[in-house]
DNA sequence: ACCTGAACACCGTTCAAGT
DNA sequence: ACCTGAACACCGTTCAAGT
């Protein structure tokens, strides 16, 4: 069992399988070195200062040389996806909720620090070593808890969404970068005048309200630690409760 | 109050607000038609088929025409998704539970429908006329409840981005659609054998005990719809004890 | 087998010129 | 004021040719 079928390229590359060379010249680099320079750039000019030329320059060689390594760019944003997390916080026996809070909040730290990735994170299942290690820790945070394998997955699965949410709405405020306006982004102050000087207070009574009442952030941080805290115990309040229904109620 | 700034053009003009023309020929176009057409190219040919100048050639107009009605192609991508969502399921007098499952289901199901939005839905702030309608009935649904405005606006947040995690990894399992390929997208069978083959025991020990256990979707569907509720309820729970605790306590 | 260089079929966006 | 057409500076990807 294991050895089915081939692993597509890029996966076994991303794992450190780089194919037994036989004949010819040594190869020059590898896929980690590629993905290396591809993030380094993506970190200093965003998503737009990565192209198959600039990565390529960067590493020292022609741009047509890379799809020796990666089938595409689509291939290597994966790659890059990947190799831009790093490891997960260390456990230290810590409670399943301490730990998790933690966990999710590093994730959402990460996309903050490297924006390109949220137009990059797909969330398609996680396939590199990277983000592997992050599910494996937060499904040995649960070991104790007597859910189930599966739900564990969906735990993790949830805790990494809101994550994504939270970082997404942060920086779609301005309150990650720099580059202010990019497409229709707006700062919290101004998000609130802007809703009233829009909706027509008939069909949109509800948020007509809200706005009047502040809560769209007429002044400072709509989105901030608190709102991002409020969420998570949400999430976590509906994990706590279910790990006592598992183990309190019969079956 | 309210005419503080002129709004970004962009802004003005998916709420309606076209321009008064003054002198000069009449305009052929309006934001609308552009959009309408773009949403279309992308149902049929996905991302990749929507170009300023397929665009343009849909409306009957030269690519650089488009530039009259929006500022930049990321200006028309962040109106297509505004554009392609259609109105939120009606309250009909539900509890707010009820309804909220049948909003956040709907988005999901519109983002499956519609699986190039995963990719341009940056989850920042919505501006347009469509999506701040889903975002009015949400806050709706929550009014009787005694939470504040602001935590009604953190709940709908919270949810969306659940749909929006949630389609994303359907859509990365292959659930959502015919092209199975595209960059590393595994189907759901293949992905805990692809798992087992890569995983170091050692180094990932509770994700290896997941994928043993057969939680990683050795079989159909990792990511089927009681998935789905199982994160949906989680969440869920939270919005009630938290309602229960601002109804029931003191202050 | 690895890498290069030329070539192909596109992109988004600008700008001057027409009406 | 709206739209066109030419032009610019790029893209990602292919393929034959070198070593």
């Amino acid at each position: 069992m294991g050895e089915e079928r081939p692993l597509p390229p890029v996966v076994a590359r991303m794992w450190g399988r780089e194919p037994v060379t036989r004949r010819g010249p040594r190869p020059r680099l590898d896929l980690a070195t590629i993905t290396a320079a591809a993030v380094e750039l993506a970190d200093a000019e965003g998503l737009a200062g990565v192209s198959m030329a600039s990565v390529a320059s960067r590493v020292g060689v022609a741009a047509t040389a890379l799809y020796r390594y990666v089938g595409s760019k689509e291939e290597l944003l994966t790659a890059m996806a990947d190799g831009a997390a790093p490891p997960p916080p260390e456990p230290d026996g810590q409670h399943w909720r301490a730990y998790l809070e933690v966990w999710t909040r590093a994730q959402r730290d990460i996309l903050l620090d490297h924006s390109w990735l949220l137009t990059v994170a797909r969330l398609a299942p996680p396939l590199g070593p990277r983000r592997l290690l992050w599910l494996d820790r937060a499904l040995a945070a649960l070991a104790g808890t007597g859910l189930r394998d599966g739900e564990k997955v969906n735990v993790a699965t949830a805790l990494t969404g809101y994550a994504l949410t939270e970082a997404a709405l942060v920086h779609g405020m301005g309150g990650g970068d720099p580059q202010l306006e990019e497409a229709g982004i707006v700062g919290a102050a101004d998000y609130g005048e802007m809703l009233a000087e829009v909706l027509d207070p008939d069909a949109y009574p509800a948020l007509t309200a809200a706005v009047r009442s502040g809560a769209m952030g007429g002044g400072e941080g709509w989105v901030d630690d608190a709102d991002f805290v409020f969420g998570l115990n949400l999430l976590l309040d509906g994990v706590e409760a279910l790990i006592h229904r598992r183990s309190g109620a019969a079956s």
